[in-house]
DNA sequence: ATATTTCTGAAAGTTTACTACATTTTTACG
DNA sequence: CGTAAAAATGTAGTAAACTTTCAGAAATAT
């Protein structure tokens, strides 16, 4: 978290950046205050306490809080560290493991304030569900497609440009469509939401909230695009939207109740 | 703090004690509720759920919000717990992802063991690498493969059997071929390992130690198959299995030097 | 120098947490 | 049992926290 405010400091405004050095500078504190009082140890006012939170990816001052809390109350084993040349196999290993660790709790601490709900409201009415993801998200929605179908809901996947687009533009009201991504800036990735949403389908994503997909769609599951450092980082997004995928399939399955189990159950049994 | 207001549960009223125990079920719902759902959910009024707080010591629904924040948030929560029919949705998508952290947790722990070494050095000399794998396992293959290219070794993915069974068929010892099972139990990989290994191909297991397939192979990288108790289990190996082959893509990176280093750059200037 | 955009804070508007008090339920004792 | 005191609970109202709106100020571009 505390890092996470660091790394969008220079993106905000003066008075934003006044807020974000002080919660810096006084986490404890910041955790447990109330936005009256920040705006008055920062020496602003309330709107642009809040301002900042959004501008971090948060849904307002009081998540900010709990985020905080949160923060604070972990101790901060499995950080990421850059795999550099020198290092050994053992260590390299073990960097890169952490590091997907590290993506994989901060996904868990994010998870709590999304979407999963709605989304699952949205699915369960689903007439069937279209995964849309290109290079390596598209195997990502390979696998949820993989996934999702064991729950009875008629799933496809489509990981090639041209497939995605005219399967978009075939989408109804009836219909849903996930799109993975992990920067969000293709433009043919936008141009399939639009289509999907022109078709009055309930578009998905689950991709950085700041890219310009993530305002295009009707539910976004936010996950924050880290910039690769070193050559040697592998994307560890994936494994961020693969764990998220899952989760969202459990929740739908929980929404689906009886008929999902039965479903589940079924495919089990056909591998045996 | 959940184990505190268990120690309390028999001083309180009979109202404080249903808020007490729907706290203590669904712990995670109760620390992003506000006082009203919390009240709501119990079937109690807004006083009562502030007379509990009071009780178990606290100041007021503000600070029980924060301490149960904290308590969560508590590193002995990567447990593994299954989920439940009755499951609120953010207490399931908990689960979920402790599972999944869990898993590569525990094969963090494992890694330094396994072979990364001794593989990273076969591959190094490989002509070529294939990558088989069946069902989900076949999405973990090709994400391998999706990775491995970018070191400037040529690379293919095998996902389906009569295909992987006749690739295999060609190898020959210039050559590798990564395995990739959950349980390790399809007699056809078995076949396929034997094959490539006929043709004098170093032969790598993702899977589980106890299967025959483990049996046959020159490198083994042990990933136990835990049995999926419930239905809504989502299979974690495969997390696991993409952590384990993004530490090997970089454990060889590191091998090939300079060399490996340039064709990443190539391959991520690409996109640009 | 002016127009446009972006940023900022005052004030109004919601929601949320808390309090006072009346009602109901429980307990104690004739 | 029946009645009275005590405790527990909920209704309704209040205060405080959080959020939104909007108009003026600052920065930037033309």
């Amino acid at each position: 978290m505390l890092v996470l405010i660091e790394e969008r400091l220079p993106d905000l405004s003066r008075a934003e950046q006044r807020v974000a050095r002080w919660v810096l500078e006084h986490p404890r504190q910041a955790a447990d205050a109330t936005l009256a009082e920040v705006a008055a140890n920062v020496g602003t006012s309330e709107p642009t306490v809040i301002r900042f939170c959004r501008h971090v990816g948060l849904e307002g001052f009081r998540e900010f809080t709990i985020r905080m809390t949160e923060a604070l109350s972990r101790p901060a084993i499995y950080v990421h560290r850059n795999v550099s040349e020198d290092d050994t196999t053992s260590d390299a290993v073990s960097k890169v493991m952490d590091t997907s660790i590290r993506t994989l709790i901060d996904i868990r601490a994010r998870a709590t304030s999304m979407p999963f709900d709605k989304a699952a409201v949205a699915l369960s009415a689903a007439r069937q569900i279209v995964f849309g993801g290109i290079g390596a998200s598209g195997h990502v929605a390979d696998d949820a497609c993989n996934k999702f179908f064991r729950l009875g809901i008629p799933c496809v996947a489509q990981t090639n440009m041209p497939g995605l687009l005219q399967y978009s533009a075939t989408l109804t009201n009836a219909d849903s469509l996930i799109l993975i991504s992990h920067s969000g800036r293709w433009p043919e990735l936008l141009r399939a939401a639009n289509l999907a949403r022109g078709g009055g389908a309930c578009v998905i994503a689950v991709t950085d909230p700041s890219s310009e997909l993530a305002g295009s769609v009707d539910i976004l599951f936010p996950c924050t695009a880290t910039e690769d450092a070193s050559v040697y980082t592998p994307m560890s997004s994936r494994l961020a939207h693969l764990a998220l995928l899952d989760a969202l399939q459990v929740a739908l399955a929980l929404k689906l109740g009886d008929a999902a189990v039965n479903q589940l159950k079924r495919s089990k049994a056909a591998l045996l």
